[in-house]
DNA sequence: GTATTATTGAGATAAATTCTCAAAGAAAAA
DNA sequence: TTTTTCTTTGAGAATTTATCTCAATAATAC
């Protein structure tokens, strides 16, 4: 499976540059949609989940909603407003420490991970839209 | 909205502390069908849903593989091993100290996370089934 | 150029989860 | 304890995200 250089391959990466705000799939599809080239959906996949393999690209799964991709620079972790949704880059550099220390004490070799970590930002903080701390039941 | 307590409810909790290793909804779907009691998927999920804002279960967020549930004990992370699937606990008492962190750098508050690791067991390792370890294209 | 074979795209399919809505049944009120 | 209220259930439809199918297209190698 030797990889070909088709037009639609370098679109996406290159629709993964420009939308640099973590876009999904979907937003791909509409970027590119929006100008003229019409990629199938299929087409985008494929092509993320190459660019993925590659290392050009990197795919940040999300819980409860779909997974975005992330022009690949140094490693770092993402941040998710559980209020507005918005979606931001933390730097925290810990990866290669948690790494090797989950290798020691379980074993397991080749370790990575990834975190989405979640809060509520200082704007939903101050309109008082932070329903996770209103009473549950 | 008045919780109540339904015999549908106690059985999805129990459930989830019986099978105490990490099952998916379709595990406690399957495991329930086997003991007469016949609990539709919906009602699984919206009491999985229920009994995770009641803090009493913990949902997992897995890449790529339906979410896990996990009985509410102390705060732990999970690993899984990119070969054969298997899941398991890690202990490494981080949660706090990296919440803190992710909150004084950006202000947000409640800020929370999860962390599923990835690695290569000792058994997959052993075996050569490392797949991860080979050229990619 | 011609042959080889990865890639594309439209739509079907798959997988996980949520929604719909009438019937059932807790809890509260009378 | 009967009635009222309103949450919950369950079967199946619907939704969402992503992958698969397969004939047509187009990169690359020869």
């Amino acid at each position: 499976m030797i990889q070909r250089n088709t037009v639609q391959r370098r679109q996406v990466l290159e629709a993964v540059q420009q939308l640099y705000n973590h876009p999904t799939a979907e937003d791909i599809y509409e970027y590119l949609a929006e100008r003229q080239a019409g990629l199938g959906r299929a087409t985008i996949y494929r092509n993320l989940n190459v660019l993925c393999e590659q290392g050009l690209v990197h795919k940040i799964e999300v819980p409860d909603a779909p997974a975005r991709f992330d022009h690949t620079l140094c490693a770092h972790y993402h941040l998710q407003c559980r209020c507005c949704g918005s979606f931001g880059d933390v730097s925290l550099p810990e990866q290669n420490r948690l790494d090797r220390a989950v290798s020691k004490e379980t074993g397991y070799t080749a370790v990575t991970h990834d975190i989405v970590f979640s809060g509520i930002c200082p704007e939903c903080r101050a309109a008082g839209k932070d329903r996770s701390a209103e009473p549950k039941a």
